[in-house]
DNA sequence: CGATTAGTGGAAGGATTTCCTCCACTTGAC
DNA sequence: GTCAAGTGGAGGAAATCCTTCCACTAATCG
């Protein structure tokens, strides 16, 4: 479960850190620039030589597969830890909503960016564990609902979209700043869910089938480019 | 004061539609992609030829000092009537932020971008409009707080970096669904506003010179290059 | 500790994107 | 109808980005 591969050359140890530290950086500076990054920029957010970077990740599909599939394993992992352990599923999806750039990634970004899309087209995988978060996400979901701790007139369309929003609002540096304003503004956007809404919304409730439909007609900024 | 310039040689009617439309067609762009958009783009999606783009404006510091300067004059003209003319401070807020993208391109992205800052740098006019728009956001917040409307424990910062990550879920296309889709989760965002909140916000609130000291530091994810 | 070989950084050439100018043609204004 | 202002797009210059190559470094193993 815990593996890399099958069994090829296992790597020495400081190309395994490097490694790790590539697509630690990889994930930052896609979330901060975008897929289209430089790899330049990626190598040296990394702390590596830029030879390095391709001797690892062949080209940039490679490096945007492995970025997604890490951080795809992340998250699955992470909710199916809170479903099971975690009784209250308003506390369980305040938690997984807590990772937003994770939730981020796994469910937006790799199926919007160009880049993305190409590199995961033949990477079933992907798909698959991004429909099991999107199922663990609406699930906790309906269930908080039921039990009247979020707003009723809410779907998970809606939640990804503001989700998507606020993952621009990650603390990029280690400045004690960034944080502490992080932790606020994600505070508030969950407070927006709250249940006994100030007034009721337009429209109905937005399912995920809407934001895919919404990509495909390039229709919020968010899918910009 | 709507006068276009001194009196240099007016242009042809169909030249002075053509600037219009480009600047039109610049900013949604500018907020699709970013400042950073191809020339061409913006030349294709304005409907014009790339040296009729280039004609009018000789570079693209011209065209974001334009771009810049009309939005900055729709804001803070809207802000001016609405303070005037709306004697309900928190219906006069909600108004504002409104026209979301307005306000971020005004207060967050002419103050971010390289290109912006580099493009914008010898004029003043800009400085001090977006003074302007700021200073009519945080009274129309305070006075909103002090008779009940929005929650106490939220700064003018806060509310400027809600809407930037909000103005992410600006509808491109006319499709519908773009719209409404807006419509709610502007809804949504202003719901996190309201007075009595589910839990007290971590920190304190944030004001505007904390988001141009992050800024400065790169600190989060939306001021990403 | 020394040999071996995987691993590394950065320079540099090639490919691609983007900028911007030029000019033959079109169109509004008078 | 004249003509100067205006236009589109081709194409060369410039910048950016990708990728390879190779001399050098440092884990690993005996």
């Amino acid at each position: 479960m815990q593996q890399e591969r099958q069994d090829p050359i296992p790597l020495r140890a400081d190309a395994q850190r490097n490694r790790e530290q590539i697509i630690q950086a990889a994930r930052a500076e896609f979330l901060r620039v975008g897929m289209d990054v430089p790899m330049e920029e990626v190598a040296r957010a990394a702390g590596v030589g830029i030879a390095t970077l391709y001797r690892r990740f062949p080209d940039r599909s490679e490096l945007i597969k492995a970025v997604s599939l890490d951080n795809m394993r992340r998250v699955v992992a992470l909710a199916r830890r809170l479903e099971q352990d975690e009784p209250d599923p308003a506390t369980a999806l305040r938690a997984l909503l807590r990772s937003v750039n994770d939730v981020y990634l796994s469910i937006v970004m790799t199926a919007v960016s160009a880049h993305a899309r190409e590199a995961l087209k033949d990477t079933p995988e992907i798909d698959e564990q991004r429909l099991e978060v999107l199922t663990v996400l609406s699930r906790l979901l309906r269930r908080a609902q039921d039990q009247g701790a979020i707003r009723p007139d809410i779907g998970a369309g809606d939640l990804i979209l503001v989700l998507a929003a606020t993952s621009r609002l990650m603390p990029i540096t280690d400045d004690d700043l960034g944080g502490t304003v992080f932790e606020r503004l994600f505070a508030l956007t969950m407070d927006a869910f709250r249940p006994a809404p100030a007034s009721p919304l337009p429209g109905r409730p937005v399912e995920y089938s809407d934001v895919e439909h919404l990509r495909q007609a390039g229709g919020l900024a968010i899918f910009g480019r």
